[in-house]
DNA sequence: TTGATCTTTGCAATCGAGTTGCGTGACAAG
DNA sequence: CTTGTCACGCAACTCGATTGCAAAGATCAA
């Protein structure tokens, strides 16, 4: 696992301390977090300033954002290497029960076969269900 | 196709005048419409009546919602026989120059390889990328 | 038909996530 | 030291989604 200070110089971010607060966060969590969910974390880290950090993290590939259908975008770190192409997308899992979001790097992401002239840039892909935690 | 008044009867939804006119309205687009959309198709209408009339339609399983990444919760009129179901899943296609969401019937939907003890009951799969009509 | 009851509708208000404007302070270049 | 750029915190604002409430309409039993 690359540290925080790795991650910000290989994406070309400048280090600060809200930077460095939040990307330790984000890596220290499991599951993809919501702007709130970091705010409740970082509470002595106002919620604007969050948000731009998050903003600029994103700009720089330094995570991606999902939408789960919870209402709320939820962010998590990229994987190494990753650039954010559509070769380098996963599925996302939200768990309905506990309201968790996970990132399924390990299951196969397969070519989509659109229509005549559409072209993929980027996608959103959510499975919803029971997460291992909560399917009895 | 079918007609609004057989789709709610199938359904078991009571006819009413904003149901009819939402309904129709759905019917008669190739895209998915928001919330804002259908207001200001239908100026006569109050917001909340619709707002009311999607979520009625939603729980019936006459529409399904996308959530296409542009803010706004899509709305399109299910396929005869869907149940909403895993089975009846297809992908969503969010177009990043027109904005539009196009749903992709005839794309086959694959099966997605969860991790043990996940269990898939919804989803939401928005491929963006150009449609046809912008992809020069 | 009448009255009681339940549902639908329209209006206005509220909620909440996301976003922005602005002033301050830190840091860097010259 | 001076100047400029950038990050930060605070407060305010935007806008889609949602709800409370009362009036209008539909339903049903007698």
């Amino acid at each position: 696992m690359q540290t925080v200070d790795e991650i910000l110089k290989i994406k070309n971010v400048k280090n600060t301390a809200v930077r460095t607060v939040v990307l330790r966060h984000l890596l220290s969590q499991e599951k993809a977090q919501s702007l709130k969910d970091i705010e409740n974390a970082l509470i002595y880290t106002d919620r604007s300033s969050i948000f731009r950090t998050l903003k600029t993290f994103e700009e720089n590939k330094i995570i991606h954002s999902i939408e789960d259908g919870s209402g709320m975008i939820k962010y998590a770190v990229c994987a190494e290497g990753c650039n954010c192409d559509p070769k380098d997308l996963h599925y996302h899992f939200y768990c309905n029960n506990c309201n968790k979001t996970f990132c399924l790097f390990d299951v196969p992401f397969q070519n989509i076969e659109l229509p005549e002239n559409f072209k993929m840039q980027q996608a959103n892909m959510v499975v919803k269900g029971l997460c291992n935690n909560c399917n009895d």
